[in-house]
DNA sequence: TAGTATGTTTAGTTCTTTCTAAACATACTA
DNA sequence: TAGTATGTTTAGAAAGAACTAAACATACTA
């Protein structure tokens, strides 16, 4: 019985570690989510080594990235030397987190990259078969790029995750049309 | 000078590389698909290993993928025995072709695994606190990749990447409301 | 049929990332 | 001040992914 719901959450731990692993975050990173996401009571570095089963260096690091993305709070209890955590619980506003630390500065490096090599091109010389080609091809995938980029931006200005859900309506009238 | 373009061409590809790589595949993969992207004329597996400077094995498990992925398609020639590559370029098909594949898949997954976890939750007895509790959370996440689930697929629905620009000023206009 | 051109598979190496174990730093407690 | 509780850093081990080199398969050519 109450086994059957300790099977739950480590079920889910292990769902949030394989998401971590899918996004490009260490395995134990997600873990460490699940296990403050679902504890009713703050927890700490210790408890965190406990419930996951990973060591202390390792808690210590993933958990520090965790903050630095704005998915756990630390919070420190007076009278108490231990380090406590809670979870954020807006998705939303973790989602913003990473989109801003993680695939902003990605696109734009992208993007950069793109424009410096049409720049390169354009001072290649003459108009040359070639590279009229190569502007083109550029040129299409600077825009992608662009349109990527700002759409990104777009997500990040958006308040709410319902926003989103919002999406689905505004995109079914808009292929109406 | 048609020196300045080569090292375009390279950097572009290098570039491509590194996306590739931020977006969780090989970087021979985005190297590869940059090479095919930039040729003018169809490459060849050999051509491609010249240009790229991998293994004959490496760009043919990788040019492999590309096409799984529709980002490249093999052209056969008639009265040649080689393969020939010509890059896709719609970049919209690309992006669902990759959201279709891969994302989906693991968001059905993500999702398929909350939801058991849940169900184990209710299969636990009597509502105690904790019950209470976990079903609360996990419900939240299970939301969540409903979400977003229903998000890529209509963003799947989706006809062009235009629509995407448009989602600008959709939102822009949602959110002055 | 022997030889050649082409693409695929595979065994093993290399590279990168993440984790562990243990030393270390810090600061509180007696 | 010595001892203890806590968190961090680090050196190295383990694991996983991707690449290379070479063997292999296939099918065309002479």
């Amino acid at each position: 019985m109450e086994d059957e719901i300790l099977k739950a959450k480590n079920h889910f731990i292990q769902g949030m570690s394989r998401i971590s692993n899918f996004w490009g975050f260490p395995k134990a990173m997600g873990a460490i989510y699940g296990a403050i996401y679902l504890s009713p009571e703050l927890l700490s570095l210790d408890e965190i080594v406990e419930q996951v089963g990973v060591t202390k260096g390792s808690v210590s690091t993933n958990v520090r990235q965790l903050e630095r993305l704005g998915m756990v709070h630390k919070k420190l209890q007076i009278g108490d030397r231990k380090d406590y955590y809670l979870p954020e619980t807006d998705f939303w506003k973790i989602i913003k987190g990473i989109l801003r630390e993680r695939e902003k500065s990605e696109f734009d490096l992208a993007l950069r990259t793109v424009d410096e090599s049409l720049e390169m091109v354009q001072e290649g010389g003459e108009e040359n078969e070639k590279i009229i080609f190569y502007k083109e091809r550029m040129g299409a995938m600077q825009s992608l790029f662009k349109t990527l980029d700002n759409l990104v931006s777009t997500l990040l200005a958006l308040e709410n995750l319902v926003s989103l859900s919002t999406l689905k309506n505004l995109l079914d009238k808009e292929e109406r049309k």
